[in-house]
DNA sequence: TAACGCATTGTTATATTATAACATTATTAT
DNA sequence: ATAATAATGTTATAATATAACAATGCGTTA
């Protein structure tokens, strides 16, 4: 049997250094503009390496933006319970790590006969900064 | 002083009707094609037509899947505090009136200092007949 | 009625985001 | 070694969305 992947590959590291550096979402091709120096010259090598690293976690997509965000809370093994705030003046994101909220969203049942795997959710509002301008 | 629009214009009636009548989400391309028959010809026509009525919450959009379906909540007025359900399987959008669930994620506030004034949320899992499968 | 403001329309071109397809190389399990 | 799986490299193209500009329609108000 082959066993599930435990390290990063070439590009999936050169692309999460680069992302987790920025410490803001980024797009694909400003990430792929950036890592260019670096090797990947295509954007399916950009594409590729994200879309591993969303899977197992290390990257989120904020989906409302089409951008990629490293995670910032330890617990994310996987990317199936996130939740951003949006600030929709400055565009500023951050992952709410709030398990009160999260124990409540994975819990969640209604009368669809759908069992929930997975959720994704965006808060959008004016930062702090933002609000007093 | 003018007025806030109250009725919807030719091209907003057109898409309007088109999205209601499929009963699932559509790709914006594919409305496009459907309605080039009634004289919409670019793809503007149809994006800006879409969003005036995901402005006035006749329409949602399906950010993870870049999609647009009506709204089946008589109460979402406006856009402002949307959640579905996606079978990852089939594809299948239903969204989600929970009283209980919009009235707290309507006052979910963190400690970031924001208030937020709206929220998307999309659940992911199987469907009763994908499960089945 | 005339003038204004503003939403909408029409149109062409272009920007942005993402994937298809195919050949090759690397890694790990048996 | 062989096979299975994952990653890479590359070119081309698909799919999604917006810029820019000119024109028209409609309600307000002078
Ligand atoms: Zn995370
Ligand atoms: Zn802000
Ligand atoms: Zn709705
Ligand atoms: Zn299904």
């Amino acid at each position: 049997m082959v066993q599930k992947q435990e390290y990063l590959s070439k590009n999936q590291k050169i692309v999460l250094d680069h992302v987790e550096k920025a410490n803001q979402p980024l797009k694909a091709y400003s990430i792929l503009f950036n890592v260019q120096k670096k090797g990947l010259k295509a954007p399916l090598q950009v594409y590729r390496a994200l879309d591993k690293l969303v899977e197992i976690g290390k990257i989120h997509k904020i989906e409302s933006r089409n951008t990629f965000v490293a995670c910032k809370n330890s617990n994310c093994v996987v990317s199936n319970a996130t939740a951003f705030s949006i600030c929709e003046s400055c565009e500023k994101v951050t992952e709410i790590n709030n398990s009160k909220l999260s124990k409540y969203l994975s819990n969640f049942e209604d009368n669809s006969g759908m069992k929930y795997s997975k959720y994704n959710l965006e808060f959008f509002g004016l930062c702090k900064k933002c609000k007093n301008k």
